[in-house]
DNA sequence: TATATCCGGATATCTATTGTCCAGGTTATG
DNA sequence: CATAACCTGGACAATAGATATCCGGATATA
């Protein structure tokens, strides 16, 4: 799975710490994660087709929060960088080799499929079921107070 | 998720279906899925390791189950092929960048890997509940009967 | 007008997957 | 015993995807 999953949701915590409507430049959350700033600003544009962030251009833009953040689930994130296509992909191999028949004849879908389908449901199920306001509320009664400090610190000085 | 996931599972399947202590060889099952047989080889080689399958060296020699196919769940022929690492990993980006504070200050796990590790372990347990008896038991019923005549045909062509 | 920003395309690098090949060891068959 | 059929492990090449950079164009603010 890609590292922009990491990234995207580091940077949605922080966006949506911030006031709404206040946007943040992708070299700013680059600067923030520490991360390569041309890159992460690909992942950025692909949540904003997404309609997850909202991108604002022009001197003092950004991006910020396309929605609030209780309707921002993780598996929304992971679609929009990683798209739809389900990890198990059946190429319908049952349709090969000497004991193939008709394409027509293969009316049940394949078991194997079936079953690798299901366990990908189960996945997405519990990733629909966490938000980006529930790591926003963890956050507040997990991380270490110093370093909530540093990150208000550091955000008030770039933000102007 | 590799090809070599889906192959292994049917080939899984016909081994399942064969007489126990009867092997197939590596070339035949590709033949049977029209597959790459030295690629196959591969992962019939993972197998093997894993104790999925059993290698018969030798003339008349190939591969059988390594064990009964109800003790063969999905899981196992995944964590074969692709190992066990889980596919979110967690670089710890909020240990970088100007908010960052000493390593040792961070006790609590980072919310979004804890949420993506639920998520992967939903799916795990979905693989686990799944074993290659129920594919096979799948198989009976749900096979056009066209299809297993002619796997058992050629089986039999095959093996003498 | 100058600056800071997003956007999209082109491009380069790196890694994992996919795939091939071959030399060695093992077993059944004649 | 010799041969053929098989597995094993390593080396190697090709391909695809993830990672990463750069640049020209558009937009909005100071």
């Amino acid at each position: 799975m890609s590292d922009g999953i990491e990234w995207s949701l580091h940077c949605l915590t922080v966006l949506g710490s911030l006031p709404p409507d206040q946007p943040l430049s992708g070299a700013r959350l680059a600067e923030f994660h520490d991360v390569p700033p041309a890159y992460l600003g690909k992942q950025l544009q692909q949540l904003a087709k997404a309609g997850i962030v909202e991108s604002v251009p022009g001197r003092k833009g950004g991006f910020r929060l396309g929605r609030a953040p209780a309707d921002i689930s993780l598996l929304d994130v992971v679609e929009a960088i990683e798209g739809t296509a389900p990890a198990f992909r059946c190429t319908e191999i049952r349709q090969q080799g000497p004991s193939a028949i008709g394409r027509r004849n293969y009316v049940n879908p394949c078991g194997i499929a079936v079953a690798m389908r299901r366990a990908e449901e189960a996945w997405k199920a519990e990733l629909r079921a966490v938000t980006i306001a529930d790591l926003l509320a963890e956050l507040e009664t997990g991380v270490d107070i110093r370093q909530t400090e540093k990150a208000i610190t550091w955000l008030m000085e770039v933000l102007q």
